[in-house]
DNA sequence: CGGCTATCTGAATGGTTGTTCAAGTATACA
DNA sequence: TGTATACTTGAACAACCATTCAGATAGCCG
């Protein structure tokens, strides 16, 4: 690790500063290199897909209803074109957020467990700083 | 509501269907409208914070870490300029993901408990569809 | 088969965004 | 007061993205 900078804040932040403070705060800094997952990729695809009005709107929608929705269900209830929705859809499915069966002429969508949590931890934390 | 090509549907998957059940089944979709909070807005600033590569690391050393983060120690994990850093960070206090303290000359750091619930999220929901 | 309907896909495009560079605050210290 | 350090801000530019339009696919029904 880089410590050019750092090393001054330290000194400077543990005041009576021996070298083995130092070193155990550069120890515990390159420790956290450790917190960012395997699935970085994963989890910024769904943020981003969610990240969408439309998008997020479809996925409320889907997490709301009882059950499964069709997409000319879907379409009514965000105003894009169909077309949109399809992609939206799409987009959704590609990062997990939503299952999607077809049935004959229609393909029914619904959302994941990801969806819920997600739109959950949203709502749990509505209004605080 | 427009229900041109809906109500089709409707009648089709409702099999015997009466008008009863189909207009039911329109009020069921149009509840599903109040399903999208008034924050609206602040769900997708932070979904959309958080889905930058750079934004999201910087959230995660934060939440991992005991306690606050100093700017310079941030910089010091993420591998993009102190400005790039400054910006980032600036964002997510702007959307509520993180707080941020003046000490001095340092600039203090730490998740909020939006962040942690967001990507408490995330890593519950590893591995499944 | 042939027409109809539901949904998907690809290309094009106007708008958004992350980074860096350069300059600006603000605090510490001599 | 002057210099150095820590961080922020604004402008600029390349890269990315959501929508639409047009055309494609696939299941249904006569």
């Amino acid at each position: 690790m880089e410590t050019t900078r750092l090393e001054g804040h330290l000194r400077d932040r543990l005041a009576d500063c021996c070298e083995e403070d130092v070193d155990a705060r550069i120890e515990e800094l390159s420790a956290l290199s450790g917190s960012v997952p395997d699935e970085e990729r994963g989890d910024l695809s769904a943020l981003s897909v969610l990240s969408d009005g439309t998008r997020y709107r479809l996925a409320r929608y889907l997490a709301a209803a009882e059950g499964e929705l069709c997409v000319c269900e879907l379409t009514e209830l965000v105003a894009v074109s169909e077309s949109a929705t399809s992609h939206a859809l799409s987009d959704l499915a590609g990062a997990g957020l939503v299952t999607r069966r077809k049935d004959g002429q229609w393909r029914y969508y619904d959302a994941t467990e990801r969806t819920e949590r997600l739109l959950g931890a949203l709502d749990a934390t509505r209004g605080e700083r």
